[in-house]
RNA sequence: GGGCCGUUAGCUCAGUUUGGCUAGAGCGCCUCCCUGACACGGAGGAGGUCACAGGUUCAAGUCCUGUACGGCCCACCA
């Protein structure tokens, strides 16, 4: 035990004795029942870690070690989400490269030492290499920093969401959920990002408030009358295949069924009924395009329209008029529109609009949700495209059932976020769009065979064999053909697209579990005990791991969702990397000490939103310290006799009330909520400290030869063991470090405390008598404080008045009162009434 | 447009599920104390019309209705 105990250094000397002796290792021994397992948020490795991240992952930590400690086998993985577009990015810009998935894999490859202005092409293959190269820098600088903050991981079970079984996980399941039918493929309207030239699922979309404006066309009625349509996007008149009003709509009734003529192209649509057009917005009859938005394709799935689609993959008017406006005119007019973007296309038609006077006044501006892909900056077009889907509940009324079924299966912490999910299961309106045209995912894993003119056939893809994944169909080759049949008549293509990166995220459990090729760990793990996560990820990461589970193994991947909250800067706003005010964690954990800033994340209620609070650090490294006091001071009276026993009352009550806070801080954290389990165990700990030990301090000097010297010393210890184990989940280094004076293993495999090692004594406890002790020292304190005299001051005389029942439990701590307020005698009178009066004379 | 969460001391937050003494804690602030675990400490003190308006009740921070403000999630862009 050191002389001047300190906090500095803890951190480097604990988390490398703790690796050394694999503490948190996993004992794959152990069954389903005993284990513990999590499923723990792989961080996106695209950057550095923020106060954000410290802050959830310290709150799952907490429950980890309580868990661990209550003897449960803790299965505590950690992954790195380093697929997808993020790393991508960072890649091509890092060494200069593109990705080319028509190039051949070259394994000898090197990037460029600098990268140059211009991005080199290379294969998908050397594409995810590289990807892989650069995260292992990242990886290991995020784990560096996950041991310091003090993580009680099993860092011999990292995984990546690129690395080769999660390629071949991600893959086998979802071959498996093509051979069942859940995963299909279709030709069909797309949302479509234009700068990164990919389809984008339902979840990635958000919808972006942008400036727009009503422009009032005039179609010409079947009768030759004026039809003023009012849309915010007249440069898709070209694509227009339809007039479409509310059928109760009496204004347009007449017209249902006859046709109109668009201006400028002069073609003929057809005027129709749905009950989805509103007679509120614009002239209540709209124009329906290929395609404006996702209403434009319902309409014109469900009305069976004419398609005439103008946008292409680069967001640009394709180069050729589409079918149906074939006049000359016509011709003459879309030519002006071809291979301009919408901006550019919507003000030259507007001028001809206005040229030939079939536009009515001016633009109308607006404010209007528009669609966006959430990591990109242009709206979203919709062009059609053949990409795989997985049925989500979107199109199937009993899949959403048992889905909204099974999220109600869950403990959902705090149970308000269950609503999320509902609202976004209820709200699907079609199936998961898995595939992306991008490079550094999970590949699609089939092929297509090639026929005689050497189109693929879509219909029949060829499947790997299991022992072959994971593949990359640009680089494999399908069983039964040779690399030299790639892309000619009678051969075979990849698939040339890869996986969105939840369609991976979504099997963490089975990744971290290595479901498929470690069937035994599996079933030790699997269903997990807790998915911690943030909420605005439940329609993503919680929503689609569910719907993989149910599939693959018709059950709830996990018991509990515990769903954190932000960290908000003190302007109320989400701290964010784009807004500047992130804080850099590692700073923190060297500026306060890493218990420190675990103290203020375990501070936080579960779910909620945390202001950045310096000052709630400060408040944890005092407590850290003063636990390093109390230690020194209760160790410092030695081992107990043997055989010392529990006697007095005021030592009794303390242990009474430590055994409350023991029971009540147990069923906290089992309920997961780390925070008030944190709050009781400081709470009692301060008033150990400023009441009891003040109280019993003299006589565990047994400087004078007072009765139960051995009680207070043996309760000063019994106390101070569980105090420290108490804490472990949420300070782990200083707790080891003071448990180190007295013990030999680590306390974070030392059980949790129970009410039953405190022994008999708090079995006839009146946990009164430490309580009218407080309040008569206080009282002593009191007087002295106002005297501005010394604590050490002798007090000439107390007298106590108060009812009988409490002058009794008083005159049970009559020595402890005395020796502690410096008082000669504490005389008691009795009087009526529910209070004591302290009256103090210095 | 629909939904969820929040609004309590200068600051950060408990307390609301199940209504019940004079609404709590910590930080900060003020005053004091170098007492043999700790001055990286200790003692004491000041500080709140519980966002607002109604309602239910013997009794409302707590339950009901509405409003305002803050934040979040969702939503078919005419």
């Amino acid at each position: 035990m050191p002389d001047k105990p300190t906090l500095d250094g803890l951190e480097d000397r604990w988390a490398q004795v703790w690796d050394e002796g694999a503490v948190y290792a996993f004992d794959r021994s152990k069954s389903r029942e005993q284990v513990f397992s999590i499923d723990t948020p792989p961080p996106t490795v695209s950057g550095s870690l923020h106060v954000g991240h410290v802050f959830s992952y310290t709150q799952t930590d907490t429950v980890a070690r309580f868990q661990r400690m209550r003897g449960r086998e803790v299965f505590y993985p950690m992954g790195w989400d380093d697929n997808g577009l993020p790393t991508e990015r960072r890649v091509q810009n890092y060494f200069g490269v593109r990705c080319d998935p028509a190039l051949p894999y070259d394994p000898a490859y090197e990037p460029p030492a600098e990268p140059g202005k211009q991005q080199v092409p290379i294969s998908r293959r050397n594409f995810i290499e590289l990807c892989e190269r650069l995260t292992v820098t990242d990886e290991q600088a995020f784990e560096a920093m996950w041991r310091r903050l003090g993580l009680s991981v099993d860092w011999s079970m990292t995984y990546q969401t690129i690395d080769a079984n999660a390629r071949a996980i991600s893959q086998r399941a979802f071959l498996r959920n093509l051979a069942r039918g859940e995963a299909y493929m279709s030709e069909a309207p797309t949302l479509w990002d234009v700068t990164f030239r990919t389809a984008v699922a339902q979840a990635e979309l958000e919808d972006r408030e942008r400036p727009g404006a009503y422009h009032q066309l005039v179609f010409r009625g079947p009768g030759g009358q004026d039809l003023p349509i009012a849309t915010t996007r007249p440069e898709l008149l070209p694509a227009c295949v339809a007039l479409v009003a509310h059928p109760d709509d009496a204004r347009y009734q007449p017209l249902f069924g006859q046709s109109a003529t668009t201006p400028v192209f002069g073609v003929q649509v057809p005027v129709v009924a749905h009950r989805l057009a509103d007679p509120e917005k614009g002239t209540g009859i709209a124009m329906v395009c290929t395609f404006g938005d996702v209403t434009d394709v319902t309409w014109w799935r469900e009305l069976q329209l004419a398609t005439r689609p103008v946008i292409g993959w680069d967001g640009r008017f394709v180069p050729e008029p589409p079918p149906g406006v074939d006049g000359a005119a016509a011709r003459a007019a879309y030519a002006e529109l071809a291979g301009a973007t919408p901006v550019t296309a919507r003000e030259r038609i507007v001028a001809r609009l206005r040229e030939a006077g079939e536009m009515l006044g001016d633009p109308r501006p607006i404010t209007h949700p528009v669609k966006f892909f959430e990591k990109g900056d242009k709206p979203l077009e919709i062009v059609t495209t053949r990409q795989w889907y997985i049925r989500n509940g979107g199109r199937d009324e009993k899949l959403r059932t048992a889905l909204l079924d099974e999220g109600a299966l869950l403990q959902w912490v705090p149970p308000h976020m269950r609503v999320r999910y509902d609202n976004w299961v209820s709200g699907l309106n079609g199936d998961w769009l898995v595939s992306r045209q991008r490079f550094f995912g999970v590949p699609v894993p089939v092929w297509y065979p090639l026929d005689d003119a050497g189109n693929p056939v879509y219909d029949q893809p060829l499947i790997p064999a299991g022992g072959q994944l994971p593949v990359d169909p640009s680089t494999d080759v399908p069983g039964g053909y040779e690399p030299g049949q790639r892309g000619v008549p009678g051969g075979f293509a990849g698939d040339p697209d890869v996986l969105d990166t939840w369609a991976t995220s979504s099997l963490t459990p089975q990744i971290a579990g290595r479901w498929s090729y470690d069937e035994d760990l599996f079933k030790r793990v699997f269903p997990m005990d807790i998915r911690p996560q943030a909420h605005e990820i439940i329609r993503t990461w919680l929503f689609s791991t569910l719907l993989r589970s149910h599939y693959e193994h018709g059950e709830v991947p996990w018991r509990s969702a515990a769903i954190s909250g932000w960290i908000l800067d003190p302007d109320r706003k989400k701290m964010s990397k784009s807004k500047g005010n992130v804080v850099t964690p590692t700073d923190l954990l060297v500026d306060y000490g890493s218990d420190a800033v675990r103290y203020w994340a375990a501070s936080a209620r579960p779910g909620t939103d945390t202001a950045y609070d310096i000052g709630q650090m400060k408040v944890g490294r005092k407590l850290a310290i003063k636990l390093l006091n109390a230690s020194k001071f209760v160790l410092g009276f030695g081992e107990p006799a043997a055989g010392a026993t529990v006697t007095e009352p005021i030592d009794k009550a303390m242990l009474a009330e430590l055994a409350a806070t023991i029971t009540a801080a147990t069923k906290w954290l089992e309920e997961l909520d780390y925070a008030r389990a944190l709050e009781l165990a400081e709470s009692f700990f301060w008033s150990f400290c400023d009441n009891y030990v003040e109280l019993v301090k003299d006589r565990a000097y047994g400087e004078t030869p007072v009765p139960g010297i051995a009680s207070a010393r043996v309760s000063l210890r019994l106390a101070l063991s569980a105090i420290v184990r108490l804490f472990a989940p949420f300070l782990p280094f200083v707790t080891e470090e003071v448990w180190s004076w007295w013990h030999d293993g680590t306390v974070h495999r030392a059980p949790w405390p129970s009410v039953a090692e405190l022994g008999p004594a708090t079995e006839d406890a009146d946990p009164a008598v430490l309580a009218v002790a407080s309040e008569v020292i206080a009282a002593i304190r009191k007087a002295k404080s106002a005297a501005r005299v010394s604590m050490r001051t002798e007090v000439a005389s107390v007298r106590v008045t108060g009812p009988a029942a409490r002058l009794e439990q008083l005159a049970r701590a009559d020595g402890d009162l005395r020796a502690a307020g410096r008082a000669a005698a504490i005389d008691r009178v009795e009087a009526a009434g529910g209070d004591l009066q302290v009256a103090v004379a210095l």
